[in-house]
DNA sequence: ACATAAATGCAACAATGTTGCATTAATAAT
DNA sequence: ATTATTAATGCAACATTGTTGCATTTATGT
């Protein structure tokens, strides 16, 4: 992965801690939640890695993949851009080991209800990971 | 709603904030942002509401409709007690307004994932609500 | 009314979110 | 390669929420 290409062809100037999160979320499998990012990039400010989580966000490089118990868990986007943001995976948490991941399902759900206007659909499913239940 | 004899019912003591936190989420159709319940409640300590959420949280009498933005919204349970917690409904949120209501729903939402178990899935809804689209 | 277990309020601290501002760095223009 | 300009960074500061320990108060069964 070469993030300072990505970085570039979207139009975002290539700065050290762009590339080192872009780097550090493609590492990973899962999901990371923003305790393990401020560790890992320490060395950068916290309010940088703040407002360039943001900067991530809204344009279509990563996303919140989960919010819970106050954390956050970031991940990369697949296919978003600034103007269009289409997050149709599922976000899994394993309830022992605690990691949390994008799995991409081919299941298309649709729910209407009456009366409202549903623009979007997130879906937290939460078990038992495959590594876990291999460890039994 | 006898937020005392509920209490009694499910053995749990009977204090001023336990009834008066299961009053306001009975008086409100939405569920809450802790912000609303915190200022509302501002009579309490802020570390006894914190922990009274918690208990309630246990006990299966309320239940947390949404995390987002680090706000928990909060909201009666239906059904739930201590040993079981079904909340087979989706979690709304209005983008216009804000509100985040708890939506019960007939369909059946089914999903299986290879090599995975899993326990419970939450779906998380965003759009407008009827009010906001009939205030257009 | 009393004993006892539970709940409360207070103090204190940690983590995250958030803003303003001066400094520094990345890019475009020369 | 140097410079101008625009954006990003680091630092300080503060708000909000989460969390724990402990002394005091309250709810309830006897």
């Amino acid at each position: 992965m070469d993030a300072a290409k990505i970085l570039k062809k979207r139009g975002l100037r290539i700065t050290k801690i762009r590339v080192a999160i872009l780097e550090t979320l493609a590492a990973n499998l899962q999901a990371l939640p923003y305790s393990k990012l401020q560790k890992d990039l320490s060395r950068f400010d916290r309010t940088t890695l703040y407002r360039t989580l943001l900067i991530l966000r809204d344009k279509g490089f990563i996303h919140k993949a989960l919010e819970e118990k106050g954390e956050s868990y970031y991940a990369l986007c697949s296919n978003c851009t600034s103007s269009m943001h289409n997050h149709n995976h599922v976000h899994f948490k394993c309830n022992r080991c605690s990691t949390v991941q994008c799995l991409h399902i081919t299941n298309k759900l649709d729910l209407s209800i009456p009366k409202i206007s549903i623009n979007s659909i997130e879906i937290i499913a939460k078990g038992t990971c495959s590594a876990c239940l291999l460890a039994d």
